[in-house]
RNA sequence: GGAGAAAUGGCAGAGCGGUUUAAUGCGGCAGUCUUGAAAACUGUUGAGGGUCACACCUCCGGGGGUUCGAAUCCCUCUUUCUCCGCCA
């Protein structure tokens, strides 16, 4: 949530950036504008109301001390004027922060000036291309095919179970999922991030702290009896961890990774795109996030993309990133990489991480702050990013190891498979 | 699931209808003293809104109510603790 104070001292840049999201903000801005102009006004006149009554009260309570009661009766009598008053104050006040609220519910993060503009996300932009796409021999197959060949993932028996998009990995398929796990939380701990399991449900307040609320209501699953969501993202719960905090400057930054499965409704996404891995209810997901002063954390968002190069490389996986463009920014980032991994038998490339600096935009929402060194106290930046989701990566690793032999395993997951083939 | 108790500033802890604009202690910060430090002493020390700055307003777990006036009384929700039951 845009900060009311910022869109007042930069409503024309903030005009400008946003059109590169093909937003036209200008009536809802300077709507924002005239709300709050309102809630000033009237949050005085409340004030003001208050404190005549808190002053009357005052003096009743010293009339009844010196037994002054009729006295003290007439002063009553206004008190309770001063009371409707202040009422009706009240009752506007809250109208107005409610329809404020709504208005800026409503408005994504402002877009960092090296977001390209452009709709779709065919204007993207690549900046970075690494690994060479193997050459694969005749009759290599698409990851689902291989999954059934070797019985590693079986997706009619999550059928069975739950529905479409649950897939159940078994043996090998199992032992890689796991190892993958092991090896991206490894990987995160020696650069620092601290670890943490965490819930897998969370309340509305948290869906709203990081920015799921109220804008993709559906796209999470919803426990109805216990009014609680099951998390989409690791970013959900890790992130409102922080949630109503005031940090001391030394405390910064705070790095912090977590396993978690995820669950996503995916509504309205069906089709050939969707076959196999590409696609899932329910994944597992190694994710990164941290919490940074404002002058940092562009250069941690750098650190994040290198610390995830880095296990694409290891994992000698071909792999691009991409600069999203403004059409493609997620509502809650001001600038997001996304990963993508080339899977050979689909040619074609699939997302695996995204990468994202949020700025201010969640910790407005959370109160998340810290007091610098001159005890000013301002919000911090949050950030995120996968390294890395299981299912794409298994997906290549799968089609671009795939020998007649069978599939080999990447060098540096042999320690936590434990074997080194598939066959 | 049942019965009881509790929730107050960074922490501990008083207050149970009107000098509470929340006592006191600890911790933090600044100063005095000191070659320096400790100790001692003095001062200072929550958040949000609002203002050029003051003033002023709101906040004692959340929400609602009673009252001229609520941390204090009532209702409700949440959480924690103790006991009982169930349970990996």
């Amino acid at each position: 949530m845009l900060q009311v104070s910022n869109i007042r001292a930069h409503k024309e840049a903030y005009i400008q950036a946003f059109k590169k999201r093909n937003f036209d903000a200008e009536n809802i801005l300077n709507d924002v504008l005239k709300l709050d102009e309102t809630r000033r006004s009237t949050q005085a006149q409340l004030d003001e109301t208050l404190a005549e009554s808190n002053q009357l009260s005052k003096e009743i309570g010293t009339m009844f001390k010196n037994g002054e009661h009729q006295k003290a009766g007439i002063l009553k009598g206004k008190s309770a004027k001063l009371k409707e008053t202040s009422k009706a104050f009240s009752d506007e006040l809250n109208t107005t922060i409610q329809e404020l609220d709504k208005l800026l519910y409503t408005i994504p993060n402002v877009p960092h000036d090296l977001v390209p503009s452009g709709s779709t996300e065919a204007d993207n932009v690549e900046i970075f291309k690494e690994g060479d796409i193997p050459v694969l021999p005749e009759g290599s197959l698409p990851h689902w095919e291989l999954a059934k060949k070797y019985d590693i993932i079986d997706f009619e028996l999550g059928n069975k179970i739950t529905g479409a998009g649950f897939p159940v990995y078994k043996g090998k398929g199992a032992r890689i999922q796991r190892a993958l796990i092991a090896y991206f939380l490894d990987k995160a701990a020696n650069s620092g991030y601290n670890e943490y399991q965490l819930p897998l449900l969370v309340n509305e307040a948290s869906g709203f702290g990081t920015g799921q609320l109220p804008d993709k209501e559906g796209q999470m699953y919803h426990v109805g009896m216990d009014d609680l969501y099951l998390i989409p993202t690791a970013e959900v719960p890790m992130t409102n961890m922080f949630r109503d905090q005031m940090l001391n400057e030394n405390e910064l930054p705070i790095t912090c990774t977590g396993y978690t499965p995820c669950f996503r409704r995916e509504a309205g996404s069906y089709g050939a795109h969707v076959r196999g891995l590409n696609r899932l209810h329910q994944f597992d997901k190694v994710e990164l996030v941290r919490i940074e002063k404002p002058e940092n954390s562009y250069a941690a968002l750098d650190k994040m993309v290198e610390h995830i190069k880095d296990l694409l490389r290891e994992l000698k996986l071909p792999y691009r990133i991409l600069r999203l463009c403004g059409g493609d920014l997620g509502f809650t980032a001001a600038l997001t990489f996304d990963f993508e991994v080339f899977s050979t038998a689909q040619d074609r490339w699939l997302e695996i991480s995204s990468v994202s600096n949020f700025e201010t935009f969640q910790a407005n929402r959370l109160k998340l702050r810290y007091k610098d060194k001159d005890g000013n106290k301002q919000l911090v930046h949050t950030l995120n990013g996968s390294a890395l989701a299981l299912p794409r990566v298994l997906a290549g690793i799968l089609e671009n190891y795939q020998t007649p032999e069978g599939i080999k395993i990447p060098d540096v997951l042999i320690p936590y498979t434990g074997f080194d083939i598939i066959n």
